[in-house]
DNA sequence: TTATTAGTCTACAAATTTTGTAGTGTTATT
DNA sequence: AATAACACTACAAAATTTGTAGACTAATAA
């Protein structure tokens, strides 16, 4: 399961990816909105921003922003930023491979099933983007038509 | 990523399943073979046989085995019982459902995403068994055809 | 240039989960 | 009976996750 942080992080992201090109969003609107408790959002967005996925501003009219369009930004990038490995085996992860502890077996018998699952996993987490999480807003949609 | 609990389940199971049919394995011979520590190896055993996928006899030539052969196991069971949801999200888990704490938005435009994470993920691991991870033994195969 | 606004950064603390241990009980075999 | 081996409960240590505090820096505007 992903971490509170992570969901905390997908769903700030997916608040920000609908207010692309619409200036600096304030932490404490985001906080507010997504319920998500304002220091440790604060932690998120900075580690976010210095792993080049958003962007800020100081001062007043300031606030945090993406820094390129939402389609440019793949989950799974999102993902190994704040929640580390995308793998369910540090033998099987791509970047953030460990040798197995304690690893008994000349060839491994359980690995390969892992590695399939990584490689289903990530074809779609790579392929997605905030774009696809994106919040829907409902006052946007112009239901006259 | 799997907890160690997990991994250590995966490698008793795989070494178990090299042994099905075989009578009765010790745990102690599990945990020295497979370096898991044995007290919490026993306790890990006794789960699986509580989920009715190991047995075990007591007494003089007691020991576990598998109650059924490799294949009628799969992977999702195993991991279901150890480690709890295979879901990323609490929200798109089919057997450890839960509504998402503090979910905002009225259609959520996350869980399609992980929806989908899922399926991948499970149609590998309920079609994948204990028979795929079973231990390759070496001395088993005969070299000389 | 000073007051205010808002992000930056470090450190810590509380809570929870994971990992591992101790010890006693129960059952089967010899 | 004595012994072997699993069963079960409870606890303890360690690690990780979650959340908080507070001082600092940069940008803006009066």
């Amino acid at each position: 399961m992903l971490s509170k942080k992570t969901q905390y992080a997908l769903r700030a992201l997916s608040f920000l990816a609908a207010r692309f090109d619409q200036g600096p969003v304030l932490i404490h609107e985001i906080a507010e909105q997504k319920k998500i408790p304002i220091k440790f959002l604060e932690n998120i967005l900075l580690e976010l921003k210095n792993a080049d996925v958003l962007d800020s501003k100081k001062g007043r009219g300031g606030g945090y922003f993406l820094k390129t369009a939402p389609d440019q930004t793949s989950l799974a990038k999102v993902m190994r930023i704040v929640e580390g490995p995308i793998a369910l085996l540090p033998c099987v992860s791509l970047y953030f491979y460990q040798k197995c502890a304690d690893c008994t077996e000349e060839v491994c018998s359980i690995n390969g099933v892992f590695i399939q699952v990584r490689d289903a996993t990530l074809k779609i987490l790579e392929s997605k983007t905030l774009e696809d999480i994106q919040e829907l807003r409902l006052e946007a949609i112009d239901f006259s038509i």
